[in-house]
DNA sequence: CTTAGCTCCGTACTCAAGTACGGAGTCAAG
DNA sequence: CTTGACTCCGTACTTGAGTACGGAGCTAAG
């Protein structure tokens, strides 16, 4: 292994992560993240899983979660409770399918302007009104 | 037509659009939608293009475009300076399908996780974990 | 052993996207 | 012509997601 496995400090984690320290603090605050606890009058360390904790959050927040859908995401985590996280998970895998729906049509809708642009000589109408509309 | 063509109040609008009548205020201060100019002394009418707006800005906004970005979206709307518009549409749609390659790469994650769930007698460790983390 | 550059912690600030509020004007129905 | 609902407008508050700050306490390198 060439990267630190368990013993990063908290800017090594967030710089691996792509984010702010205070950011870091900030999920532990909102319990997203553990804490780790720290040697008596130490500095706390920090191994893979909670740098793909991060990323994980990061990722999940790029496609349209809330911080607190978030940590029902993570509560899936722990198989405990199998029917519930079920539940969780299928609502929101709808919601994902909503999201997708929504987004093909803009692609289309972005794709067909594009294609479309100053082909009829200056002549652009916008057509994503007219489709976004009926949502 | 069964619809006020050109004559709602903007409570009216609101109300059609599904949004606060304060909303509605905080656009046009933001400069999304246009007020229209008021009979001396008098009171505000919107038409159908106006609701066609609102409708347009909140469909952009499920979609994860911020008011910043769904202004650049509307300024599309007139065809003057087509290559900036154009290429204003391609970079959004760089942006959309980046989207859509999460989004689906989330959708086949939680599709699986229902599927498996319960299925190895009470055994779910999360998948989803290790699949958000490679993004 | 000192010191620069961390970490830790609390508190406070920022920014986006609204929401709420309160007084004054308007308008339509009784 | 008054009353109740609604509009207009400014200002202020809220919530989510961080950022910034400042005084401590560590700790590794010179």
């Amino acid at each position: 292994m060439n990267e630190p496995a368990d013993a990063m400090t908290i800017g090594v984690l967030a710089e691996a992560a792509g984010v702010n320290v205070e950011t870091i603090r900030f999920y532990q605050r909102k319990k997203l993240m553990r804490e780790p606890d720290r040697p008596p009058g130490g500095i706390r360390r920090y191994g893979e899983p909670d740098l793909a904790r991060v990323r994980f959050i990061k990722s999940a927040q790029r496609l349209g979660f809330s911080l607190d859908e978030v940590a029902d995401l993570l509560k899936l985590e722990d198989g405990s409770h199998c029917t519930e996280a079920r539940a969780q998970a299928e609502r929101k895998l709808a919601d994902v399918r909503a999201r997708l729906t929504d987004l093909r049509r803009i692609e289309g809708v972005l794709q067909d302007l594009v294609q479309r642009c100053c082909a009829a000589d200056g002549e652009v109408r916008c057509p994503m009104i007219r489709a976004l509309q009926g949502a």
